[in-house]
DNA sequence: TTGTAGGCGTTATCAG
DNA sequence: CTGATAACGCCTACAA
């Protein structure tokens, strides 16, 4: 079964190319009888624009790229769900890429996406970038872009993002209304701007409440997963075994925190009380239920992509547009994990 | 900063478009010094096939659309997460669409595919569908088509599934083995196939053992999630206070019965044992932990995307392509959950 | 070794 | 109201 074109319903009905072409596009000066038979035939024959064609005309796509740092993360496939839908709701199709939190990948993805001529990019940062020449080249290319997340401040686009610092304050302060004096951080890696935010937050809460700052007391993940939950909380144990609240960087380290407690008899949160972020589904159904920092992944994903489409309706008709920085709120969610009284 | 042609090399270099195609091709048929000279300003130029015109050229996309029940999912974002980097390493980009476990969303998403012309198309049937008229519109055009998992036996293409209903016996056999007699099971809805076959796997395990089927010890979720596993697991305590274990579709919904005893001082596995089933992540930190049947999320994308690139490859030069099913292996995981002895 | 011509399928312009 | 023509950018058979 091959394809229709407009050339074979042309030919069946003895008429031009053009006039079928119009006759389907509801052009006005069609007449209504040829309008009709056009549509008749094109019907019957399931008829569809052959894109590609399409594409090279209008030089748009109607598809967008998607470069997040791992699909199987809670946060992500929440902000990817949300995305889908609302592109889908815009008649824009989604092209996803994971960089797997590496710079190589990163920047081969959106060498792919640019070349693939993507109308936009949405796009959160791998732990390894930064305003690096691929962020710069989407930008001076002027492809319509936002990013979300894991952004990087000096990157002149637009941007979805939480106030990590504010979050984190809220987390470690609540640890200290609810009796901890000697708190540890599980810290992401160095680089990215939310691991940097979320651990002035951090800094920021024990100064407020005359708490010296420890460095020893702040460890620093790799690769954020769980089995570092594990390890670190030994080590926490170990080497300081009076330390009564720990705040990790996302709730998959807490999770691995609190596994490694439970199965070495620490009392959370008697002896210890524990706290994360992002509200990520596991943390309801952790024994005990986990403290977190609700994180709005799906208005995130919803957000970036409207500014997304702001910014591709303008660049379509040559306007500027200016970048915008979305800041979206965050709720400290208390659960067993903290609460000693 | 507009795109580079071919056409403005060739005007910049005063020679014709043909002659810097073919040298960026690498003919034979080309002086060394034109070609030096063409690739050299290429490269300034930072020049990329307009992939628009590419496409129409070729008839091809290099681009597959998959369509999922759901992305934030653990099985699928993994089966995802594999299909992506598989694609990627084939120089294949994926556009990913969610049915929301709708037909009609799922029938919507196929026309958008088609119509996009992608050259192949993976699908996790939604909880709705079978083997309707928008699958056999695939199948008809000859579109290259691989069906994982959630699968219509009817329809005529290559599959990837697991043995569901050996891979249910062999979940309801462990908790027999472990000493259940009165054993509940929470299905999924009536209509997918793996919701039915991994019923037949419980009820062949029953009457292997010579315990009676009792159809009141079944019970079907509608939307397979953690609530449902919460509210059934009430009704069973309710209404079958003997049961002495229970065998959920899968892991989320073990969850949530999990969560219900727990709250509710069943003792699992002493008073009831709990098996799930897909080995998500959250089993693993779940209290007790879950016992479940690990489902490869991982190669199962990795085989569906082979399967259609093979197809494709046949497509691609008129070779025919004869439909094929690999069939993965399963493994029983053995936790807290389901050892009472 | 280089270039001309035609076509992939659609759409916009302009003439009839 | 209808249609011829050109163009989007690339590729390839064929001609020079």
């Amino acid at each position: 079964m091959k394809d229709i074109t407009l050339k074979e319903i042309a030919s069946k009905l003895g008429i031009s190319i053009t006039t079928v072409s119009k006759a389907l596009k509801n052009y006005p000066d069609v007449s209504e009888k040829t309008k009709k038979a056009v549509i008749e035939l094109a019907q019957k024959l399931h008829y569809t624009p052959n894109s590609f064609a399409v594409n090279l005309r209008t030089r748009e796509s109607k598809t967008i790229g998607l470069i997040v740092p791992e699909v199987v993360h809670h946060f992500f496939s929440n902000v990817i769900n949300a995305i889908i839908d609302e592109a889908e709701k815009n008649e824009y199709l989604v092209i996803i890429l994971q960089s797997n939190e590496t710079l190589a990948l990163e920047k081969k993805q959106v060498e792919l996406l640019i070349n693939k001529r993507v109308d936009g990019i949405l796009m959160s940062l791998s732990n390894e970038s930064n305003n690096d020449d691929h962020i710069r080249a989407i930008i001076d290319r002027k492809i319509p872009f936002v990013m979300f997340d894991k952004i990087s401040k000096l990157s002149k686009c637009s941007k979805v993002i939480i106030d990590d610092q504010k979050a984190a304050f809220s987390a470690v302060q609540h640890l200290i209304d609810n009796g901890c004096r000697k708190i540890a951080h599980i810290r992401g890696p160095l680089n990215p701007q939310n691991a940097i935010d979320r651990f002035i937050g951090y800094k920021k809460a024990l100064e407020k409440n005359n708490i010296p700052f420890d460095s020893k007391l702040v460890y620093a993940c790799e690769s954020v997963t769980f089995q570092e939950g594990i390890d670190f909380a030994k080590q926490i144990v170990d080497e300081h075994p009076d330390v009564d609240g720990v705040f990790a960087i996302t709730d998959l380290v807490a999770a691995g925190v609190l596994t490694y407690f439970n199965d070495n008899k620490v009392k959370v949160p008697q002896q210890v009380a524990v706290i994360g972020f992002s509200n990520w589904f596991i943390s309801q159904v952790l024994t005990p239920k986990l403290s977190t920092v609700d994180q709005p992944s799906h208005s995130m994903g919803i957000e970036a992509f409207n500014l997304l489409l702001e910014e591709m309706n303008c660049h379509k008709v040559g306007k500027a547009f200016i970048p915008r920085t979305i800041e979206l709120e965050t709720t400290l969610i208390t659960r067993e994990s903290s609460i000693k009284i």
